[in-house]
DNA sequence: GAAAAATATTTACACTGTAAATATTGGACG
DNA sequence: CGTCCAATATTTACAGTGTAAATATTTTTC
């Protein structure tokens, strides 16, 4: 399966957004480009293209890898038999997880124009990761339960909170002082759950 | 003072910093070089240079900038006689607001390594705007407000409900369905207030 | 007025994305 | 088996980028 010498690197592609995800890691998001990534991949500079036409569809591809990643973290820490909140716990802490683990990921999930935001595999990958969130604040009270269309702002509050923590983190706006310390869970709301589970 | 041929500019480094400014307005981060900051304001393409040192450096200065804007959009419909909460109104619909018509002036902003972090003029600039944030969220009431530093992270929760909606909202990640029409204050609790106006 | 500091340009180079032409390989089909 | 073709990969080329170094011009200072 795996050939040493020949022309065709046999699996190029796969290794292109391997070799992405890895340089994520390694030296964030400024040292993604097409050219370190073929490199690593052990291809030509303009090896990306074939598979990828730009630099835009690489890193839609390896976003997408990163909304995987991100649903993986969100349902590895759930029990089938576990208290409601304990899923919602795996679920926030996994996207906040994901973010601080990952940040380099996270900031080229959720940037503005640097994937193609309309890529079937994408939307699917990232939609199928909002889904569990969503799922998580089912039910969810607060103080506008009355409110027309109360779950979807409940549900909208929740990402915010996460998202914007996340960023906040990620972005050395929480290291100083004695909010460098705390962590998602200390502020959350005590949010009333009435879901029914994942 | 204006000075039309001179081999000075006479104030390159603040017309370098308006460059930046228009050119984040016109062409977003993307379009922000050292080199279309120069040309904008009339020099050559290393003349930014002198002044900042490299391209950190002039964002840094862009960024502390889109503070200080950010910091007038909170403040400028504050009445002095008005009620409590309208205060909050403008800060939160400032933040929010400023986020969505000045999306690419925000990205860098809240970008990790574009700017010089620990740059003092950045810091007083951020400080200042995180500031009447923070006064907003002052003797907010919340579910955890008989937590140790109940103070402290209802001010957190607080910021990262706006950063959150502000981010995902510019991400283009609430732009589906029902989602699209839903406003900050749509979702923002009705926390109790208890702070002492600003 | 001369020396020095500040300001700006010119030149050069490594790195980037990407278009176009070329080369190699694997597979379909006779 | 051999031939053509599509898929895959490379080579070459070019415009744009950040930035270092040397040079040029102006302003300030003494």
């Amino acid at each position: 399966m795996t050939r040493s010498k020949s022309y065709h690197h046999g699996n190029l592609k796969e290794a292109l957004i391997q070799a992405g995800l890895e340089i994520l890691e390694e030296k964030g998001l400024t040292g993604l480009t097409l050219r370190s990534c073929a490199i690593k991949a052990g291809a030509s500079h303009t090896a990306p293209q074939n598979h990828f036409g730009n630099l835009a569809g690489l890193q839609t591809a390896i976003a997408a890898r990163g909304y995987d990643r991100m649903y993986d973290r969100m349902m590895c820490d759930v029990d089938a038999d576990a208290p409601l909140d304990v899923l919602r716990h795996a679920a926030l802490a996994g996207y906040v997880g994901f973010a601080q683990d990952e940040p380099g990921l996270f900031e080229l999930m959720f940037s503005r124009h640097r994937t193609k935001s309309d890529d079937p595999d994408l939307l699917k990958s990232a939609g199928r990761c909002f889904a569990v969130l969503a799922k998580c604040s089912a039910g969810l009270d607060w103080s506008k339960s009355d409110a027309p269309n109360a779950a979807l702002r409940a549900q909208i509050l929740h990402w915010c909170i996460v998202q914007g923590f996340a960023q906040l983190k990620i972005a050395g706006k929480l290291d100083k002082g004695a909010m460098k310390d705390v962590e998602i869970f200390d502020i959350f709301p005590d949010f009333t759950y009435g879901g029914d589970g994942l």
